[in-house]
DNA sequence: ATTAAAATTTAGACAAAACTAAAAATAGAT
DNA sequence: ATCTATTTTTAGTTTTGTCTAAATTTTAAT
């Protein structure tokens, strides 16, 4: 597989096109800089290969091998993206950059092992599932910030969007993975929230709110 | 900068071309298991780049710039061999090709970053330098033990042929870089060597003693 | 100094991965 | 059911890196 094959089948993968979802050839040119053109011919590259079904004017889903290389690609980038972080102190906004090239070394023995020295991790630095060797994950049972109701209380283990931009906004604000917050009152007006995070009382918007994964307190 | 840019220079850099002296298109591309054409069009493209002087029949030798980039590239090679070795138990003669694909990832924070992890190391697992940040490296003092008088006494720091079945022939005698070694007896016949190494007698052929690399006890 | 052999470059071809612009198919509104 | 706008594909072009074969230059032997 080509760095370009693999970066298109993550792509597909990402928009969800599994099983019977068919993805158009506009929307995964459009996530990936590219032109439609450009996708229609790595579409019938890859079903050349068995990686994707694809019908003329219909999009293009994985198929199960397409699903099973996804998932390898998308383990090694979040295990590289953990071990930038837990080992290289990189910061969370810093380290999709290199793990969208680290993700395509080809070695089955060092991503083994990296998991390894990396204690097996099941999450990445942005709450997402790191698959295992044979694909299996877990989506961690979770909800958005703004769906919690006043009152109710989580801990947050998770980011929706992982923009660089939207990172650096929580870590000056100090919101963390691991951190515990309180819904201590919604304004109706603009869905903004006051919460109680760590011990401190904070307001955020709905936009903040609604990026950010929190698992509820039983 | 392009992988096979990268490649050709360090290739250049590890035949020698640097200062006034030239490799020829034809010693590189055999290297490279390329053809001379191949060579030539490089050649050009780098010269452009200001990264070789390149002179049509006479060969390419690197500038200033190109030995400023060959040493960070060969930099990053062998800190990351360093990293597979002591991080993720690889052997020394499976890291090579890793590191092959490895050394073209760019960051320059994720390679001080992995300096720092691994302590700043001064060697790469087959005793070669690794050239500090600004290109600086000391080569370590050393001759090879088919040099040794007898009765001379060494530290194994190093090898010179770094191939794959040097390697593990090496690792199977239980040869290993650290290790004592005191030249017994030196057969005239065919230059082969009985020498006593960490406690053990063993006798080796001339062209492994050619091939390692002892610092002699003062 | 000449010349044959070897090394090197040039010119032109090819494949991969991308693009543009034109053509074809689909989908949605009436 | 038709037509128009949108989506998607096709056809042809570009760039990059590589190759082969022919032409050129250098080297080394006489």
């Amino acid at each position: 597989m080509t760095r370009s094959e693999e970066n298109d089948i993550k792509t597909i993968y990402h928009l969800g096109g599994r099983g019977s979802k068919s993805i158009s050839t506009n929307s995964i040119a459009e996530q990936m800089e590219t032109k439609p053109s450009s996708v229609t011919d790595m579409a019938k590259k890859l079903s050349d290969k068995g990686l994707v079904h694809y019908v003329k004017y219909q999009g293009v889903s994985l198929s199960e091998f397409g699903v099973k290389t996804a998932l390898s690609i998308i383990r090694k980038h979040r295990l590289w993206e953990v071990f930038l972080v837990e080992k290289l102190d990189f910061t969370w906004d810093e380290v999709h950059e290199v793990a969208e090239q680290l993700e395509h070394i080809k070695s089955e023995k060092l991503i083994d092992r990296l998991d390894a020295l990396l204690d097996f991790p099941k999450y990445d630095p942005h709450g997402d599932p790191i698959p295992a060797k044979n694909g299996e994950f877990q989506e961690r049972d979770k909800q958005l910030l703004s769906e919690l109701s006043v009152g109710a209380q989580g801990v947050c283990v998770g980011v929706k969007d992982s923009s660089v931009p939207f990172l650096k906004f929580l870590d000056k604000n100090k919101i963390a993975l691991g951190n515990t917050i309180k819904v201590l009152d919604k304004e109706d007006f603009d869905n903004s929230l006051r919460i109680l995070m760590e011990g401190n009382e904070m307001r955020i918007s709905h936009q903040i709110a609604s990026n950010l994964f929190v698992k509820k307190n039983s």
